[in-house]
DNA sequence: GGAGGTGACGTACC
DNA sequence: ACCGGTACGTCACCTCC
C-alpha cells in the first residue's frame, strides 16, 4: 500500500530488545498517520595507524564475541565491519560495531579498551538523531511510503490499536518527494490561576484557540454573564475543566499545540492540578499524559502532538533582532502583531464581580488568540529550522543556536564520510570554561563631534566568511607549520605571542559553513526577486546558522570546540577591520568610527559613485568569500565624549540617513534601565540636532522639560526605572536600588525570581537627611513625590549633557540658572 | 567626612 | 550549559587623608 507522508513528531520505543522509531505525521489528505520503523544501530571504533590485516581480523573476531549483561538486558555485538573513514582531517580505518539496542552502545564501547583501538565514536547521538541520519526520514519533508498496515495488529504491543491515528504502518520503503508544502493544524492555549506557584492555586479557566475554534472553559459560577460571550463554556468544577481541556485538544487534534512559557507554567500547572485531583490529563494520541523532562529549564512533551513553547523559539531565533525590551507576551505581540494583551487588574478570584469575570474571560481568550497569531507568524520558520537542522520540531524549537549548529553538522557528516566527534566530558567542559579569555574584536576610538556626509561599509557575515576563506576548524588545525598552509596573524593567547597554522585541504566544517553562506545568499536573492513566506523563513534560518557558527567553535559544550580556531577568527577580524580603516584613510576619506566588522567615514566631498567604485576595488583585494558591503550613506552623525574623560565614547552614536531615518546605538535612549522621560528627551534632542543641525532648538526643548520637572508636572509613569533581577535577592553582594525594590516586592508577596523586571522610582526623602539613593526607592504604586534633584541630575542631565558638549554648551550651568556659555565667548 | 578609586551590576554593540 | 569579547555607566563601598 502506497501513501504520501510528512513526518512531524518523533518518538521511539523498545520492542523485544530492539529500538523502533514511532513517527506521527499526515498524509496528502491531512489524515493522521503513524509509522513504525527501525534502523541499524552501531558505533565506530577508530583503529590505530599501521595495523595489518591479520591483526584487524583477530580484533574483529574478539569484538564479535562480546556479550554483556547490562541493567538486566542481555546484549551482544551483532556484527563488525571494517571501513575507510575520515576523522578530523585524517584518513582512518574504523570498525563499524553493530548492536541490538542503541542504549547498549555506550556499554559495549566501554568494553573496547583494546590497545589497537584509538577512539570510540558515534554512540552519543540519541536514537532519534541516529535514526534520521540512517534512514533519512527528515522532519517536514514529503515521502512516498509503503509498508504493512498495523491498524488491527498486535505487533509492537498493539501500537496500531492503541493510538488514535487514521493509519498505522510498519515502514518498508520510503522515497523522498520533491515538495514541502504543508499547512499544519495549530492550537494555542493559556490558563489563569489564583496562585502563580505551580499547582498551589486552582485553575480558574483555560482558553483554547484554533482556526475556527475559540473557547474559554471555566468552572467559576457567573451565570449573569452577557450572552455575547458565547465562547465561554461552564463546567461543574476544576476536575471537569481538566477533562474538557483534554477533550477539546483531542477533538481539534492539532499538529502543534502552542503556548507561551507553557513549558514552565501552563502545562506543569495543568499536570500538577490533574495529579492533585486524581484526573488523567490524557492529551497524547495514545492517551498518555504529558511527560516532563527536567533540564536547566523543564520541557514538556505530549505524545503525537508537538508542544511548542513559543517563548523559547522567539528567544533563540529572534530576540537579538527585536525591539521589545522584555519577551513578555504583551510586548512581543505588540511588536509582531500590533496588538497587545487585554487590560485586566488581577485580584483574587473570590473578590471578582460579574463584570470582572467578563473581562477576565476576555483577557484569557486574548492570550490564546495572541499566542495563536504569533504562531501563525513563526511556524514557517520553525518547520524550516526542522528541515535545515534535520531534527524534530520539538527539539529545534527549544534548542539554543549552538545546539542547532551542531545538529546541522552532525546530520551532514555522512556526505564527507566523516565519523562524528563525541560530546565533551564533564571534565573537558570544566577545563574549557575556566580557560583564559582570548582577545576580541577591535573598536575604533572615535573623536567626539557632529559629522556630515558619512558612509558606512561593513563585512557580510564576517566571522563566517573568515572561517570559510581561511579554512579554520578543529579538523584543519595543524600542530606545526607546514608547506603551503594558512598562517594566522600573530596574536596573544594566555599571555603568550601565538600563531596558528591551518591546512588548506578541504574539510567538512568550513565546507558546510560555506554551503550555509552560499545558500543564505541564494535564498536572499530569490526572496528579493519573488518574496514568499518559505523563502523568507529559509533565508532567515541560514542567516542565523551562519552567524552562530563562530560562537559554536568557542562554546565549551561543542563537539567541534576549537579555541585556536575561534581566536584565529578574531585575529583575522581585527586584521581586516584595521586593514579597511587604513585603506579608507589612504584614499582620502576620514575614518570616524569602526567596530568589529564595520567602518564609518566622512566622504570629504567625494561622490557616492566614486565611493562605490572604491568599495569594488577593496573587494577585489579580499580573499575567498570575504566581502565588504555598503551599509549606507548618512546625512549626519554625532559622537560624544565618555562621561569620564575627554575621549570619544565607543559603541555610542546616532546617525540620520539620507531619507531621514534615525539610527541610535548605545545611547541612553536605547537602554531600558533609564526612565522613559530621560530616554524620550534624549531621543528628541538627537533628532533635532541630526535633522537640521540646530542645537539651539534642542536646548530650548530641554529647558521646557527642566521647568516641568521642577514644577512637578511630570507624570510619575515617565519616571519609573526598570532593572532586571539577574539572580535571587540573597545572592547580591552589592545592595543597589533595584535590589531594595525587589525586597519590597517580596515583602508584599509579589512573586519575583531571577529574570523579573523590577520597577521603581526615586522619591523625595521624608525630611531626614539620607545619602544613598537606595533609601529613596519606592515601588510604582507607593505614595510619594518624585525626587526633583535626582531626576534632573541623575537622569535628564546625564542623558543630554554630552550631546550639548559637542557644541561647547555647558548644560549644568543652564540648569542651575547660570548664564549660557557659547562658542562665541571663548 | 569628603574625594576618589574600585568592584558589582546591568545593559548595549557586534 | 545552550555565542562571547568590548564597552559604558551607575551605585555602593572602601580607602585615604
Amino acid at each position: 500500500m502506497k501513501k504520501e507522508f510528512i513526518p512531524v513528531d518523533y518518538d521511539y520505543f523498545d520492542w523485544h530488545g530492539r529500538n523502533y522509531a514511532k513517527i506521527i505525521g499526515r498524509d496528502e489528505k491531512g489524515k493522521r498517520i503513524c509509522i513504525v520503523d527501525s534502523c541499524d544501530v552501531y558505533f565506530w571504533a577508530i583503529l590505530k595507524d599501521g595495523l595489518d590485516e591479520k591483526k584487524i581480523k583477530k580484533l574483529i573476531d574478539k569484538i564479535n564475541r562480546i556479550q554483556l549483561d547490562v541493567k538486566g538486558r542481555n546484549t551482544k555485538v551483532e556484527k563488525t565491519e571494517l571501513h575507510k573513514k575520515n576523522f578530523l582531517g585524517r584518513k582512518v580505518k574504523a570498525l563499524k560495531v553493530f548492536a541490538t539496542n542503541y542504549k547498549d552502545l555506550h556499554d559495549i564501547a566501554g568494553n573496547l579498551g583494546m590497545p589497537e583501538i584509538e577512539k570510540r565514536r558515534g554512540y552519543d547521538l540519541g536514537f532519534i538523531t541516529h535514526y534520521i541520519i540512517e534512514k533519512k526520514i527528515i522532519p517536514l519533508n514529503w515521502y512516498e511510503i509503503e509498508g504493512e498496515i498495523l491498524d488491527n495488529s498486535d505487533e509492537f504491543g498493539g501500537i496500531g490499536k492503541n493510538i488514535d491515528v487514521d493509519l498505522c504502518m510498519r515502514l518498508e520503503k520510503a522515497k523522498k518527494l520533491d515538495r514541502q508544502e504543508f499547512t499544519p493544524k495549530i492550537m494555542a492555549f493559556d490558563i489563569e490561576t489564583d496562585e502563580l506557584k505551580i499547582g498551589e492555586g486552582e485553575i480558574l479557566m483555560v482558553s483554547l484557540v484554533s482556526e475556527k475554534f475559540r473557547k474559554v472553559i471555566t468552572w467559576k459560577d457567573s451565570s449573569k454573564i452577557s450572552e455575547k460571550m458565547d465562547y465561554v463554556e461552564y463546567v461543574k468544577n476544576e476536575e471537569e475543566l481538566l477533562e474538557k481541556f483534554s477533550e477539546y485538544v483531542k477533538k481539534v487534534s492539532p499538529d502543534f499545540l502552542a503556548g507561551y512559557f507553557s513549558d514552565g507554567f501552563d502545562l506543569p500547572y495543568l499536570r500538577a492540578r490533574a495529579d492533585k485531583l486524581k484526573i488523567k490529563l490524557n492529551l497524547g494520541l495514545d492517551d498518555s499524559q504529558p511527560r516532563f523532562f527536567r533540564g536547566i529549564t523543564p520541557t514538556c512533551r505530549i505524545n503525537g502532538i508537538v508542544h511548542v513553547d513559543l517563548l523559547k523559539f522567539i528567544q533563540t531565533a529572534y530576540s537579538q533582532y527585536m525591539q521589545s525590551e522584555t519577551l513578555s507576551l504583551n510586548e512581543v505581540a505588540n511588536e509582531f502583531l500590533n496588538e497587545g494583551k487585554k487590560k485586566f487588574e488581577f485580584r483574587h478570584s473570590s473578590k471578582l464581580k460579574t463584570e470582572d469575570w467578563e473581562s477576565y474571560f476576555e483577557y484569557n481568550l486574548q492570550d490564546s488568540v495572541l499566542t495563536y497569531n504569533l504562531f501563525l507568524k513563526f511556524w514557517q520558520d520553525i518547520i524550516e529550522f526542522a528541515r535545515v537542522m534535520q531534527e524534530p520540531v520539538f527539539e529545534v524549537s527549544r534548542n539554543g543556536m549552538s545546539k542547532n549548529v551542531e545538529s546541522f553538522i552532525i546530520h551532514n557528516l555522512d556526505r564527507f564520510n566523516e565519523i562524528p566527534e563525541k560530546r565533551p566530558t564533564h571534565g573537558e567542559i570544566g577545563e574549557r570554561r575556566y580557560r583564559e579569555k582570548y582577545e576580541g574584536a577591535f573598536v575604533f576610538q572615535p573623536t567626539p563631534g557632529l559629522y556630515e556626509d558619512i558612509c558606512i561599509f561593513d563585512f557580510t557575515s564576517m566571522h563566517a566568511s573568515i572561517i570559510v576563506s581561511y579554512n579554520l576548524s578543529k579538523a584543519t588545525l595543524l600542530e606545526k607549520k607546514k608547506k603551503n598552509c594558512i598562517e594566522s596573524p600573530e596574536f596573544e593567547l594566555n599571555g603568550k605571542k601565538r600563531k596558528f597554522y591551518f591546512s588548506k585541504e578541504k574539510s567538512f566544517f568550513p565546507e558546510l559553513l560555506g554551503e550555509i553562506v552560499g545558500l543564505r545568499k541564494k535564498y536572499k536573492k530569490e526572496l528579493k526577486e519573488k518574496p514568499d513566506a518559505i523563502k523568507k523563513a529559509r533565508s532567515n534560518a541560514f542567516k542565523l546558522l551562519a552567524n552562530a557558527y563562530y560562537g559554536y567553535m568557542g562554546f565549551f559544550g561543542a563537539r567541534y570546540y576549537s579555541i585556536e580556531s575561534a581566536a584565529t577568527t578574531l585575529a583575522f577580524v581585527r586584521y581586516y577591520n584595521k586593514w579597511t580603516i587604513e585603506k579608507v584613510n589612504q584614499k582620502g576619506y576620514n575614518v570616524i568610527f569602526g567596530d568589529t566588522d564595520s567602518v564609518g567615514f566622512t566622504l570629504n566631498k567625494k561622490s557616492g559613485e566614486e565611493t562605490k567604485q572604491f568599495l569594488k576595488k577593496l573587494n577585489s583585494e579580499l580573499p575567498g568569500i570575504m566581502e565588504l558591503d555598503l551599509e549606507g550613506f548618512f546625512k549626519r552623525g554625532i559622537w560624544v565624549t565618555k562621561r569620564t574623560g575627554e575621549f570619544g565614547a565607543k559603541k555610542k552614536y546616532a546617525l540620520i540617513s539620507e531619507d531621514g531615518k534615525i539610527k541610535i546605538r548605545g545611547f541612553e535612549t536605547v537602554r531600558r534601565d533609564w526612565c522613559r522621560l530621560a530616554r524620550n528627551v534624549q531621543n528628541e534632542v538627537l533628532k533635532m540636532i541630526l535633522e537640521d543641525g540646530n542645537e539651539k532648538k534642542a536646548m530650548d526643548y530641554v529647558k521646557t522639560i527642566i521647568k516641568k520637572i521642577k514644577n512637578r508636572e511630570v507624570d510619575k509613569k515617565q519616571l519609573m526605572i526598570r532593572t532586571q533581577l539577574k539572580k535571587s535577592i540573597s545572592e547580591y553582594k552589592a545592595i543597589s536600588p533595584h535590589v531594595i525594590a525587589a525586597r519590597k516586592m517580596q515583602e508584599r508577596e509579589i512573586p519575583i525570581d531571577p529574570g523579573s523586571l523590577i520597577e521603581y522610582y526615586i522619591s523625595e526623602t521624608n525630611g531626614k537627611k539620607t545619602e544613598l539613593i537606595r533609601e529613596k526607592v519606592k515601588l510604582p504604586d507607593e505614595k510619594g513625590e518624585y525626587n526633583i534633584k535626582y531626576y534632573l541630575e541623575r537622569q535628564i542631565l546625564p542623558a543630554v549633557e554630552n550631546i550639548f558638549q559637542v557644541f561647547k554648551i555647558n548644560t549644568k550651568e543652564i540648569v542651575d540658572g547660570k548664564k549660557q556659555t557659547t562658542l562665541g565667548e571663548f
